[in-house]
DNA sequence: GTGTACCGCCTGTCTATACAAGTTGTCAAC
DNA sequence: GTTGACAACTTGTATAGACAGGCGGTACAC
């Protein structure tokens, strides 16, 4: 629970952003009014405005202000690293998911053009559905040190099991968004034919430590698939 | 030209990292050494490196480190709003754009959900091709500032020209990537029959000062669509 | 040999201060 | 009225110092 004053002080103004309190477009207040606010120093409240910055909820004009953005953030954030659970909760929307694979088994040996260890794996396959309808099939690999992962948390929050139960910090991942023709396993699952296209999403999935975790590979039916995102400009 | 001291150390450390001077899954030299080097304070140096850090070129481990990472920048950053013609460079691809539409005209009233200004816009639409086949059909409504655009820029570089000769800043984007069946103009461009599949891109970009700026759509061929994302997980 | 306590090195957080640089409004000069 | 200089705001950059906390090796005690 020990979070730092600058999260502390970004997970207000952001929950204040959402609550519409600071409305889009206005200006937040000064960096200095904010110092005197939360009682810091201005160095602490600029690094929690640079991750409202790096969210896309406000935009640092100089010689004006922190001007706030009107972003949608109730879309799909495949950017981000949110599970679908999480998104389920977030939307509020009616989901299932059904868990069709989970057994130990051995990962491909190369995946997103890198090379996997042969290490001994947990193999998970799970059909999600929302309003009844088949939506994605998600097909996981967890490498050590996940040993084993209970149905019941596979069906809920893979997420929440294994940074909460198993201490885990998931840190970031490289993700692929490419369009292909269906698998005939995946046809069936999610009622398409032959030679139809899905979209399939491979990420590769690592923790603070640059520990790789997990492999996933995701098959979206093409009419339900949108993917959501904040990007800003690279000058490097 | 002047830029900043952290910047000009990421960009330092960024080349030394893109030329394997320091190695994937070494460490970087620690900061207080880095400090050393560049002679400045450690604040300058841990702003350098966070930048690195949201790149995804780096790990930061505390008590050891910054982790080197091995990551392949030399694929489709469709995230970071990087433009077809600078991704050309970058990969040295044999690729032409050829401008089919340059003229003025109002943009649609709504566009991702937004509600659009009725101004004057600049409506350009340029089909790219690479290795000789249509990959990609870009539709654009640029908004004032931009009052005309040469089709000789449109061809090269817009966002060269844009930020170049027009010293425009452009900051963020809002992209939503969908799969839909093809429109009936764009079949022809694009080489495809009707009812195929695209993927529609469409993103929303604004300048530093919040402006929107740019209403952009294209649409890929499926079977030439790729996309890489580095992400890191949100705690907030 | 086997722990265990410690120490040195590393990153994370926070503070305080200074100056540069962009924006906006005011007020005086013309 | 228009222009221009200025002052009072804002954010951007850089500095130096302090302490907390994680990692890893060493050396000591047993």
């Amino acid at each position: 629970m020990e979070k730092s004053k600058q999260e502390l002080i970004a997970a207000d103004l952001a929950g204040k952003i959402q609550a519409k309190q600071y409305q889009a477009g206005a200006l937040l207040p000064s960096e200095q009014a904010l110092c005197d606010l939360y009682g810091t120093s201005r160095g602490t409240v600029r690094k929690a405005l640079a991750s409202l910055t790096e969210l896309g909820l406000i935009q640092k004009v100089r010689g004006k202000g922190s001007v706030v953005l009107d972003h949608q953030r109730f879309t799909f954030p495949l950017s981000g690293l949110t599970s679908f659970q999480e998104l389920n909760v977030a939307l509020g929307m009616a989901a299932t998911t059904t868990v069709l694979v989970n057994q130990p088994a051995t990962p491909p040996a190369t995946f997103l053009g890198k090379a996997i260890p042969a290490k001994q794996a947990i193999h998970l396959t799970r059909l999600r559905k929302a309003g009844g309808q088949p939506v994605v099939v998600d097909d996981d690999y967890l490498l050590p040190p996940v040993k084993s992962v209970p149905t019941a948390a596979a069906e809920q929050s893979l997420y929440r099991y294994l940074e909460g139960e198993c201490g885990l910090t998931i840190a970031y991942a490289e993700k692929e968004i490419t369009v292909r023709p269906v698998d005939s396993q995946v046809t069936d699952w999610l009622n398409l034919a032959p030679g139809d296209l899905v979209v399939v999403v491979k990420s590769l999935v690592y923790l603070a430590d640059t520990t790789l975790f997990q492999l996933t590979t995701s098959y979206h039916r093409p009419d339900k698939f949108r993917f959501q995102d904040f990007a800003r400009r690279q000058r490097l």
